[in-house]
DNA sequence: TACAGGGGCTTACAGCGTTAACCCAACACG
DNA sequence: CGTGTTGGGTTAACGCTGTAAGCCCCTGTA
């Protein structure tokens, strides 16, 4: 009883929220719950079980970001508002991205959880893609190859601007990776003028099967 | 004298080729250059340095990827040779890849070493990209934010694979990410035809003074 | 009532980065 | 020649880390 593993899980939390990976340890931790560091043990494996345990709320935080663009109108607003939230959970949350995304050693694993979660998130991005390229938004091709390429551009961006890599402040790099997504955007548009060939129907592209990723 | 510097210096970077950055310890490094572990602090500051000192090597040894690159007689092939490079380094030395480019706490310090090569490493991109402009072969723009955008794209595409983003072996990841590059050049050339202007000069683009990235 | 097991505890180990104090050989200078 | 000074090594030690081993008690069940 009294759901220790879930007192550890925030503990393990608030501790990353204020000093980061580096501030956590057992002994802290185990202080934090009121417990012996060893205690510990009986609930998570090891350090790595408590990290997943945060890369998953970290993901979930990010789903967050993400779900409210899923309910603008059109596909390229939709597929627009994800990769603004993608940029706004990187700024917001540094933490929690260079924890899922950026650290090694904390991703190479690739957890069940942290698989499922990159896939469904993609998913998401591709089925964006693909109903722009049915309502002509997008000039047909392989969504899913379309998604990679834009989610790549966004990460690198983003990843780039976490490590400093660009000078200049948090204004600077927002114009910045606007205009690069909106570079790549224009890239994917039809070739003549816009939008050569309606659907024929309204909601084809959402509900579209999407092949398998691998 | 006996250059104990230059022997820390390689140890460390044998010891990282060996076992990574986790392999490293000042006690392991000292009994290799047989020695105790404080006399290195004679030499460096911390560890923080030596890591430094290894960042260095490993951006030295991008260079020597990209450096061929730039023989190639017209601009579009160095840049695309540029891209190639970035992607060999990042699949053949993932180990100083991820030291340099992906451990954030290794580089949100962003040494003046690091700094400049970044800047250098850049400048040549700019060039090509540059070039390219003034030689038809992409439409007008500014050159830096170009190659912004394709530097990301590249460091996006290839970050996501060395975190096991995308599932699939090496030569499918190739095949990804040369479609990704592509897909964006494309999207850079002029509207019309190819090569509305030629340019005045052959060589201008090369020598052309580009304004400080900051 | 006896037993099993979950879930704490203490102790301990091996390793980490780093500091303080010491010591010795080589050199500079009055 | 004697005398600092100093560069570059030493040992000892501090406070941390993740984690294994073994003990012990409380609870639920046969």
């Amino acid at each position: 009883m009294s759901d220790l593993r879930g007192r550890i899980t925030v503990a393990a939390q608030e501790l990353f929220a204020g000093e980061g990976v580096e501030g956590i340890s057992m002994r802290k931790l185990a202080e934090r719950v009121g417990v012996t560091a060893t205690a510990i043990y009986r609930h998570f494996r090891d350090k790595d079980e408590i990290l997943d345990a945060l890369i998953s709320a970290g993901l979930a935080v990010l789903s967050e970001y993400l779900e409210p663009a899923l309910k603008a109108k059109d596909p390229e607003r939709r597929l627009r508002g994800l990769i603004d939230a993608y940029l706004r959970f990187a700024v917001e949350q540094p933490k929690y991205f260079d924890l899922a995304f950026l650290v090694p050693s904390a991703s190479t694993r690739m957890s069940e959880e942290l698989e499922r979660h990159n896939r469904a998130t993609f998913k998401m991005a591709i089925e964006q893609v693909a109903a722009c390229m049915q309502m002509g938004i997008f000039r047909p091709g392989d969504p899913i190859e379309t998604a990679v390429y834009l989610w790549s551009t966004a990460h690198g961006l983003v990843t780039l601007h976490r490590m400093n890599r660009f000078g200049g402040d948090a204004a600077q790099f927002e114009r910045l990776y606007h205009g690069a997504i909106e570079r790549a955007m224009e890239g994917l548009r039809p070739p003549g003028g816009r939008r050569p060939a309606p659907p024929s129907q309204r909601s084809a592209g959402r509900d579209a099967i999407l092949k398998d990723q691998a």
